[in-house]
RNA sequence: CGGGGCGUGGCGCAGCCUGGUAGCGCGCCUGCUUUGGGAGCAGGAAGCCGGAGGUUCAAAUCCUCUCGCCCCGACCA
C-alpha cells in the first residue's frame, strides 16, 4: 500500500505555488509578518542570511575601490522633482512626512502637529540626496570616480506586497559612483553587473542572465538598465539585481560638474547599482522545496546541525561530550572565506527535531548516538538529497570532507537550477507557439506553466505592449554577449536583429 | 486602485445557510512510557471568533461600515 509522500510544506508547490511560498517562508523561520502594513519582521535565522549575502557584496564592492557611506532617510521634496522621469517612476509610492510632533487629540489619542514647511519624502533610493552630495564633493577631474555605496532601508508604498519580494520597507544597497567619461561609467555600470551574477551564481547558486533592459522596463531616469535576470520554479522570472547607466540625466538634476584636464566644466557621468532582501526570495524559490527552504553553504546562516541522540541521562554526558569536541573540530575548518557554522540541537523531542532543520534547510545534519561513537563516526544526511538518505562516515574522515562536502552542495544546487532553467528555456519563433506557451493548458487554478521564450523583437515599444496586455509577459532582459541574429519579431513579424527573453515577472 | 477570495487560540481549519456566548488537528506546558527518527498515553495552558456600529431577550453566526491578508490585473527591486 502506498502512501502519499508526507511533505512538511503544505500545499506543496504544484498545488499552490503562491501559498507554498507564503508557507515555507514561515516554517523556515526567515521572516513573518508585521503588524505594518506591507512590512516585515526578519528573523535571526533570515536575518544571518541576509547578513551572509550583504557580507560578501560588501567585500566585492570594495574589492573594485568603493567605499561605504550613509545619507539620510528624508528626502526634501524638491530635490525628487529634479529628475522628470524620477519624478513620475516614484511619485506614486512614496511615503511623506508632514509633520513633525504629536499633540493630544480631543478624544485623548495622539494626532499629528507641527506641520512641515516642506514634506519630506521617506526614500525610495537615494539619486537625488547623494547626487547633492557628490554635487559638492566634485570640482575636478581629479575627485573622480567617486564610488560609493550605502547600506539602507528603502520604503515604497507598493499596492500589493508579498514577503521578501515586494514589502513597503526593503533592505538593500544602492551604490552610487560619478564619473568623468561616458564610457569609464558604462564600464563601471557593467562591472556592477558583473559583481551580482557573480554572487548570483556563485553565492546564492542561482543562475542568472545577464542583459540590458527594454526602455519601456528602464529606471525611471536611467539611459540604460541592466539586470540579472533568475528563473524561479514556478518558471516565472525574477529581476534580482540591476544596474543603471544614467548618462548625465542626474548630473544635471543635481549639478554634479568637475572641471576636465582642459580646464573646461562638463556634468559628470554617474551610475547607480542595487540589490535587496528580494535576494532571499530568489533564494527560497530558486531551490526550496516541499520540506522547506534550501540553503546554498556560501549564504547558509549555518552549515551544519548536530543531533545527539541518547537513550537515557546516563549517555547523555558521553555523547555530549563528543558532540561538543566534533563541533569544535568543524567549526576549525575553513569553507567560503569563513568557518564553518555549527549548531547543536540537543532538544528532546524526537524526530521532530530534525524535521525543523530540514524546514530551515541546513546544508547538512549530523544525527550523533551511541552506536557512532563506538565506531567513532557520524551519520549524516544533505539537504540537496532525500531526507532518508543518511550516510555514515569515519570521523576525522568527515570532518576534513566536510569543506568539500559543502562545495559539493553548492554546486549541485547551482546545477540542479540551471538544469532547470534550461529545461524551461525555449527558442520560440512563431507567434501561435508563443501564446500557447504562455497560456494555462490545464484546470488548476495555480498551474505553472510557461517559462523563458527566447524569441525575436523588432525594438517597438507597440509590439512589447501589446504582448504585455494580452499575455501579462515582458521582456526581461536583452541577453549580453549574444551574437545578433537574423530573424521576425514574434509580435509584429517585421525584421529583428536579436533574440530577447520574454518571461511572466515578479 | 479594479475584479475575486478570506479573516475563528502559534499554524492549518470546522462551525456561520437553519442566531442560544467555541470546536478539531498540529504545536506548546506537565507527568509517565518510549527513543537512529516527523513517538504513545494521561493531564493542562491558550481564542470571546480582525475592528466598530446595528438588529435581537440572545450574534462567530444576520445587516452596515471599516481595517488587514491572499490571488488575478495595473505598478514596481
Amino acid at each position: 500500500m502506498t502512501k502519499k509522500v508526507q511533505t512538511a510544506i503544505s500545499p506543496t508547490r504544484q498545488e499552490d505555488y503562491p501559498e507554498w511560498y507564503q508557507q515555507v517562508v514561515r516554517a523556515s523561520d526567515l521572516a513573518e509578518r508585521s503588524p505594518v502594513r506591507g512590512c516585515m519582521v526578519i528573523k535571526p535565522w533570515g536575518y544571518t542570511l541576509w547578513e551572509n549575502i550583504s557580507r560578501s557584496l560588501d567585500d566585492k564592492f570594495k574589492a573594485t575601490g568603493v567605499k561605504n557611506a550613509y545619507f539620510p532617510l528624508f528626502i526634501p521634496l524638491n530635490f525628487l522633482e529634479r529628475e522628470a522621469e524620477h519624478v513620475e517612476g516614484f511619485a506614486k509610492e512614496c511615503a511623506v512626512v508632514t509633520h513633525h510632533r504629536l499633540e493630544k487629540g480631543p478624544d485623548g489619542g495622539l494626532i499629528p502637529a507641527g506641520l512641515l514647511t516642506e514634506p519630506l519624502i521617506v526614500r525610495p533610493t537615494s539619486e537625488t540626496i547623494i547626487g547633492e552630495s557628490f554635487s559638492k564633493w566634485i570640482s575636478s577631474y581629479r575627485d573622480l570616480p567617486l564610488l560609493i555605496n550605502q547600506w539602507a532601508n528603502v520604503v515604497r508604498w507598493e499596492m500589493r506586497t508579498r514577503i521578501f519580494l515586494r514589502t513597503s520597507e526593503f533592505l538593500w544597497q544602492e551604490g552610487h559612483t560619478a564619473h568623468a567619461s561616458a564610457k569609464e561609467a558604462q564600464e563601471r555600470t557593467l562591472l556592477m553587473l558583473d559583481v551580482y551574477a557573480d554572487l548570483a551564481e556563485n553565492h546564492l547558486a542561482m543562475p542568472v542572465l545577464k542583459g540590458k533592459k527594454s526602455p519601456a522596463e528602464r529606471f525611471p531616469g536611467a539611459v540604460d538598465t541592466f539586470t540579472i535576470e533568475a528563473m524561479m520554479q514556478d518558471r516565472k522570472a525574477l529581476q534580482a539585481g540591476t544596474s543603471h547607466f544614467l548618462g548625465q540625466n542626474f548630473a544635471r538634476a543635481s549639478q554634479i560638474r568637475f572641471q576636465n584636464q582642459d580646464s573646461q566644466e562638463e556634468y559628470a557621468w554617474t551610475t547607480s547599482w542595487g540589490s535587496s532582501t528580494r535576494l532571499i526570495g530568489g533564494l527560497i524559490m530558486t531551490h526550496g522545496d516541499d520540506d522547506g527552504i534550501v540553503l546554498p553553504p556560501m549564504v547558509a546562516p549555518a552549515h551544519i546541525v548536530l543531533l545527539p541522540i541518547f537513550k537515557n541521562e546516563a549517555e547523555k554526558p558521553m555523547v555530549m561530550d563528543y558532540v561538543e569536541s566534533l563541533a569544535r573540530e568543524l567549526r576549525d575548518q575553513p569553507y567560503g572565506g569563513r568557518s564553518i557554522g555549527v549548531e547543536i540541537d540537543d532538544r528532546d523531542t524526537g524526530g521532530a527535531r530534525g524535521w525543523d532543520w530540514i524546514r530551515k534547510g541546513i546544508p547538512i545534519r549530523v544525527e550523533i548516538g551511541p552506536r557512532d561513537i563506538s565506531k567513532n563516526a557520524v551519520f549524516f544526511a544533505r539537504r540537496d538529497r532525500g531526507h532518508r538518505e543518511k550516510t555514515s562516515m569515519e570521523r576525522s574522515r568527515f570532518v576534513s570532507e566536510i569543506p568539500g562536502l559543502l562545495s559539493e552542495i553548492q554546486e549541485s544546487l547551482f546545477e540542479k537550477a540551471r538544469m532547470f532553467r534550461e529545461v524551461h528555456t525555449r527558442e520560440i519563433d512563431d507567434k501561435k507557439s508563443f501564446y500557447d506557451f504562455f497560456t494555462p493548458g490545464g484546470d488548476s487554478e495555480f498551474e505553472i506553466h510557461g517559462g523563458f521564450a527566447r524569441s525575436h523583437w523588432c525594438g517597438s515599444d507597440d509590439c512589447e505592449g501589446r504582448i504585455k496586455d494580452e499575455l501579462g509577459v515582458t521582456i526581461r532582459c536583452i541577453p549580453l554577449e549574444e551574437p545578433p541574429e537574423a530573424g521576425r519579431c514574434i509580435g509584429c513579424g517585421d525584421p529583428s536583429d536579436r533574440r530577447v527573453v520574454f518571461a511572466k515577472a515578479y
